[in-house]
DNA sequence: GATGCTGCGCAGAAA
DNA sequence: GCGCAGCATC
């Protein structure tokens, strides 16, 4: 194994075999390099089985990549190896081992339109009205609770006191049963069911530790608790647990990631040992200096400091724009020149956002200029109507339990069939203790559904029933021709004469292209894994190997990416940091986190850019510049556009002073300008508080208080909708009531 | 039961 | 500025 490419530090990672390793990765730190060669070095200097390897990482883009670059390092071996995202492995985990736990092989994975589709029928199961809680509240709060691996019946025992919690705790247990007599699981289902496996059957447990000797884990610092058990369960034999990953660029706390994981891997492992890498093969010193001045705000981290062999490189470009339009032209213009003037070719670029709400603006204005671009995320082909329809179809021909699906396609295309048959349907297949599906075979002896509509029933049930029997032995791609002329979508669609509709027809014809390249490129083809890999997609898994265009990307969706040239845009109070942060000091963090993400994206050229003033839901509203803006070192910046930083200063109100003006901000100033501004005086009169107050937050709504801790000037509340949260009782707009 | 219109509420990030 | 829910109409 050569190792002469790597540095001292790198070497020395690769070279740690026995017993768990924490490699601090800073940002372009080559923590991929680390990862491909002690995985090849595991294999072509110890002799490990590839198939005694596994390796999880955060998208399946960066499993792929993984995989070609160790090929590239020892050969044909990696098909051994087990390789992919904490879902993906949990799913080839249940396919063959579900059955212990009650789950066949041909689940299906419910994703979050799925998911709210149900939880739906939850609601009107139980008559909870959907004005008083919005549903999403509940799918957020059951998302939370099983990251947490909080069972619902953890939870009654934990809530059932409290009135409020009744309706959520009637309505999880609700969810988790029709998903099981759904033969569905949900995106944190797949990982929770898997250590519900583990802990039932430790025999099957122990195949897998016995199996996987050596386990890595990309990214660790945005694991979540149900994540950090399975990789703790299933390494608690060899120890041999790698895990790379950046504390300061945890920027998924919303979804559970819990930072801890890796701030206490000694404490968890005993014996660790643990690597830096701190030297940075990406960026320039600006960059890095930049970044590394914004991050140091942030307290409570592990000291580190990005360093650079590469010269300091050109200064951070700053652009203040009159409003989001123009925030775009600017942008637009700055592309056209660099690729202009040859600095840059338009695959170079990436723009950055905290909202996909800002992409329209960008696109308008990339369109005008017809400059290419791909927004990652946003709309993706399998979120489109008349996909998920079809996929629909699919679950349902894989997995005749699955309600919701069944639910989504009955009356699509439109078949006559509305809420009265549904609801006599539904109460026969409850009378019989059978599916939805299954329901309709006996369509005829259902009082109140005839003539028309049950032949469309029996129709229906004939096309999936008879597609299902094929599954095994037709291809992918004359199943899904017989089911698209069967259903006669197409024609549905032709008769609405529309050009979105020619669109959908588009679409269904790329969909059987996608099928038939599934079905060329697997082993084992079948739809089932059609089905799963598609619903486990990433944003990042959607971007191809070479775009032709600028990219335009949250910032969450840039972690791990790398471009030549960055536009960090919208730096604005209550948009970057988000207004959930505003008074919340802990979320301000994780926005600074994210906000070195940013920075550290790029490798030659960095803009940010805000804009004074910003159409928000249709009104035009004037913007405070970001507080991340004050963090950033002004030595390192140049002030772009006709409107100098003078001009851009006599512009401004009094209190709109440029950001620069502005020397060692303790606190952000704008905090207690906004909040004054937007929060009546009263509410902030001086309160005092105790665990157990009932308080009402401006943004957060209702929660408790449980604990007060007078010495850092902190309460925890636990909010009803928003989970805990730890506020400064000086500035957060809350009162007690009752 | 299907279709089309209006108005409300809203958008933080996602596998 | 957009999407969805609810309502009116065919």
């Amino acid at each position: 194994m050569n190792l002469d490419g790597l540095n001292v530090a790198q070497k020395e990672a690769v070279l740690s075999v026995e017993g768990p390793i924490l490699v601090v990765a800073g940002a372009g730190s080559g923590k991929t390099r680390v990862l491909t060669h002690r995985i090849a070095h595991l294999i072509e200097s110890y002799d490990i089985f590839p198939s005694s390897i596994m390796a999880i990482t955060f998208t399946n883009k960066a499993a792929n990549e993984m995989k070609s670059r160790i090929e590239a390092l020892v050969g044909p071996v990696t098909s051994q190896m087990w390789v992919g995202t904490f879902h993906s492995l949990c799913v080839r985990i249940l396919r063959r081992d579900g059955h212990h736990i009650g789950y066949s092989r041909d689940f299906v994975i419910y994703d979050t339109a799925d998911q709210k589709a149900l939880i739906k029928t939850c609601f009107k199961a139980l008559n909870l009205d959907e004005k008083q809680t919005p549903i999403k509240t509940f799918q957020y709060k059951i998302s939370g609770c099983k990251n947490d691996m909080v069972t619902p019946e953890a939870y009654e025992i934990n809530f059932h006191k409290d009135p409020r919690e009744r309706d959520f705790i009637k309505l999880y247990k609700m969810y988790q049963d029709k998903l099981k007599s759904n033969q569905a699981l949900d995106f944190d289902d797949l990982l929770i069911k898997t250590i519900e496996l583990f802990k039932k059957y430790p025999e099957v447990l122990e195949t897998y530790q016995k199996k996987f000797k050596y386990i890595h884990v990309d990214e660790y610092q945005d694991t979540n608790k149900a994540q950090y058990m399975f990789v703790r369960m299933l390494s608690a034999k060899h120890r041999n647990l790698f895990v790379v990953g950046d504390g300061d660029q945890s920027i998924y706390k919303w979804r559970g990631a819990d930072i801890r994981n890796i701030l206490d891997f000694e404490k968890d492992y005993p014996g660790a040992k643990i690597v830096k890498l701190e030297q940075n093969y990406r960026s320039t010193q600006n960059i890095l200096d930049l970044a590394n001045g914004v991050i140091k705000k942030n307290p409570g981290r592990r000291d580190k400091n990005l360093w650079t062999d590469a010269e300091a490189g050109e200064k951070i470009r700053y652009f203040q724009a009159y409003d989001e339009k123009d925030e775009a032209r600017f942008i637009v213009n700055q592309i056209k020149r660099e690729i202009r003037e040859g600095n840059f070719n338009q695959t170079d670029f990436a723009i950055l956002y905290r909202t996909n709400a800002q992409s329209r603006v960008l696109e308008e204005a990339l369109n005008i200029e017809a400059i290419p671009y791909k927004v990652v995320g946003g709309l993706k082909f399998y979120e489109r109507k008349e996909i998920k329809d079809l996929m629909a179809y699919f679950k349902l021909m894989v997995n005749g339990y699955d309600d919701v699906s069944f639910l989504r396609v009955i009356n699509e295309p439109k078949r006559s069939i509305g809420d009265k048959t549904i609801e006599r349907l539904n109460a026969h297949a409850l009378e019989r203790g059978t599916s939805l599906l299954e329901a309709c075979a006996t369509v005829h002896e259902i009082d109140g559904i005839g003539g028309k509509t049950a032949e469309a029933i029996a129709e229906f049930y004939k096309i999936i029933t008879g597609l299902k029997a094929k599954l095994d032995t037709e291809y992918a791609g004359n199943i899904f021709d017989e089911l698209v002329s069967g259903i006669k979508i197409i024609e549905s669609y032709e008769k609405e004469r529309s050009e979105e509709a020619d669109g959908r027809i588009d679409n269904i014809y790329e969909l059987k292209t996608v099928i038939e390249e599934f079905e060329k490129r697997q082993d084992h083809p079948g739809l089932r894994d059609f089905l799963a890999e598609t619903t486990l997609k990433s944003d990042q898994d959607n971007i191809a190997e070479v775009e032709d265009g600028v990219l335009l990307m949250t910032l969450h969706a840039s972690k791990g990416l790398e471009f030549p040239s960055v536009f960090l845009v919208g730096l604005e109070q209550n948009l970057f940091p988000s207004f959930r942060a505003q008074d919340d000091m802990e979320e301000l963090e994780e926005e600074r986190r994210l906000c070195y993400v940013g920075i550290t994206r790029a490798e030659k050229l960095l803009y940010v850019t805000h804009a004074k003033n910003r159409n928000h839901f249709g009104r035009f509203e004037p913007r405070m510049p970001s507080v991340f803006l004050n963090e950033m070192d002004q030595k390192l910046i140049e002030v772009m556009g006709e409107r100098s930083l003078a001009a851009a200063l006599k512009d401004a109100k009094p209190k709109e002073i440029s950001v620069f003006d502005i020397k060692t901000p303790k606190k952000n100033p704008y905090f207690a300008n906004v909040t004054q501004k937007e929060a009546p005086v009263v509410e902030k009169t001086e309160q005092t508080f105790a665990p157990g107050d009932k308080v009402t937050h401006r943004v957060f709504g209702a929660g408790m208080v449980v604990t007060v801790d007078k010495v850092n000037n902190t309460l925890t509340i636990v909010f009803d909708a928003h989970g805990i949260k730890k506020l400064d009782p000086a500035i957060a707009p809350i009162k007690v009531i009752g």
